[in-house]
DNA sequence: GCTAGGATGCTCT
DNA sequence: GAGCATCCTAGCC
């Protein structure tokens, strides 16, 4: 599978103790940090400008508020792991697993600055707008082509991975979550100040 | 430029 | 059966 020369193209994978941490300090550790999804098609993938935080029981908006049911299994398995769940009819969307095995924890993935196979990119997504192709949770994961098959896979691999590319601190913006109905007041979202890439303009 | 509403089906009550 | 961690288009300004 790994080949001569991929790690020094992209970095080699974050590993378990990144993720293995409190949910909200992961979050803020992942702005700035590089995604990416090699496929037969293809590697796709750029920088990380917009996550959200969603805990456990004390997190109404979070899937695993109420317990664990088979849909939200993932967000309670292994650090380092992929929750990605199908909503609206129609939508994907990727959540980075956190916390130690059996405390539930998850990152949304909301927006992509894209750096990386982006003519790929276009053509999954229809749009030729550099843009559009992953400000927004939906978008991200149709440009990347993520759906439930990489559900639960391992961010520890150089399939599906993030990297460090040595950034050190971004500046990092802070607000309440979007798209929720409660506990829309939370600090949990956070992204990359000033860039045009967040999937709501910062006001 | 902006907003309102429809698409579409899985998940949990 | 209601609600949903969304996106896109049409219609209006």
């Amino acid at each position: 599978m790994r080949r001569r020369g991929d790690s020094a193209n992209w970095g080699l994978p974050l590993q378990r103790d990144f993720y293995e941490r409190d949910t909200p300090t992961v979050a803020r550790d992942l702005v700035g940090k590089i995604l990416l999804h090699r496929t037969r098609a293809g590697a796709a993938g750029g920088r990380i400008v917009e996550v959200e935080a969603y805990l456990g029981s004390t997190d109404s908006a979070s899937h695993a508020y109420r317990g664990l049911t088979p849909r939200n299994r993932p967000m309670f398995g292994t650090p380092g792991t992929v929750y990605v769940y199908f909503t609206y009819g129609m939508h994907y969307c990727m959540n980075v697993v956190t916390e130690p095995e059996g405390v539930p924890g998850a990152i949304l993935i909301r927006a992509l600055e894209p750096l990386f196979g982006v003519p790929l990119m276009q053509r999954r997504r229809g749009v030729k707008q550099i843009l559009d192709l992953a400000r927004g949770p939906a978008r991200l994961t149709q440009a990347l082509g993520i759906n439930l098959t990489q559900n639960e896979a391992d961010l520890t691999s150089e399939i599906l991975f993030i990297t460090d590319n040595g950034e050190k601190s971004p500046p990092l913006g802070v607000s309440g979550r979007i798209g929720i109905r409660t506990a829309r007041e939370l600090p949990l979202r956070f992204y990359l100040l000033g860039s045009p890439f967040v999937s709501r303009p910062e006001r």
